[in-house]
DNA sequence: GAATACTGTTAGCCATTCCTAAAAATATTT
DNA sequence: AAATATTTTTAGGAATGGCTAACAGTATTC
């Protein structure tokens, strides 16, 4: 072996930057080059800053980048963009599993926290959300009930059934 | 009546002022007076720094401040600060009761979210943590099955008799 | 009350991230 | 292939939020 590659992401980058690397991910995997034009209209930015977010990304390893040139993304970039896109997932997935949150507020709220979440967070969350689909106390019944209890704000009374519903499984 | 006063807090500071405005409630709430020196080494700032913050919230509506004076919050200021504290207790809470994350992380993910997310998703928040805490499916069981998940990658066996439990209250 | 120490402010600088407008390169059309 | 259209880059600027070093006020001590 030559060298071994930086093992696992080293620190982390601006909410910024890691939304554009975030955003030319999803477009490669859907269109196979991510052009500046694009980017900026997802991103809602202007053109101009997409082609200083390259300079930067490229800088920084991150992405593969000369002047008019098709852009892709290096190992680094790869790994950090699927890692920022995992901490996305984790949260939206809570938020409409567990917390039975709207998608768009689900979309928006992912968005924003994944570039502050420590990644200690977004492990529990992963595994909190898995516990609650396979634990018999949990499931669709907690979920269901959470859901009333938001409406409602009381617990549901038919605790027994539910309880029953629990054994049956 | 003269006039109406801004009914709830109409947008969202930055980061960086949330963290002042915080920080600065919390001096004052313990030692009547917020001196720019500890506002700095809390925050980890130099002392030129809270003044330029100072200035920015001043212009901003939210502290009262003249150069070499005493800063008091307004009540827009007082009113935003309390929902950045809220947020934070809401984060920290659902970290600590129900994602069983220790002191150290809940405090420094609360401290990076609170001013990322989004309202519904901190009331929704708050109550998942209230409802767990009284649905009977939930409770202390449900988060120490959620431990012992989280160590073994599985649900306790013991089903029966964690159902048993809930019967019990 | 004068000297000293401490705190707060100013001035000037830097990095980041966005912008618009103009120029350069690339792609498309005729 | 020349003209036109589109895309990308450059140039120059603004706002935010941080810094150090020097200066100005306030407090304390002798």
């Amino acid at each position: 072996m030559p060298g071994k590659q930086p093992a696992t992401t080293p620190k982390r980058l601006s909410a910024s930057l890691e939304d554009y690397l975030e955003t030319i991910f999803h477009i490669i995997a859907e269109k196979q080059v991510a052009r500046a034009k694009e980017i900026a209209s997802t991103l809602k930015v202007s053109r101009s800053s997409v082609t200083e977010a390259f300079r930067s990304l490229s800088q920084k390893g991150l992405i593969n980048y000369a002047p008019y040139e098709v852009i892709t993304l290096t190992p680094a970039g790869q790994e950090m963009a699927k890692d920022v896109i995992l901490r996305h997932r984790a949260l939206k997935d809570f938020f409409i599993k567990v917390l039975a949150v709207g998608e768009k507020i689900a979309e928006e709220g992912a968005c924003k926290i994944e570039h502050a979440a420590p990644k200690e967070i977004i492990e529990r969350l992963t595994q909190f959300v898995s516990f609650i689909e396979q634990c018999p106390r949990g499931g669709s019944d907690l979920i269901s009930g959470f859901t009333k209890y938001c409406q409602t704000g009381k617990t549901d009374k038919k605790c027994k059934e539910c309880i029953a519903h629990c054994l049956e499984k």
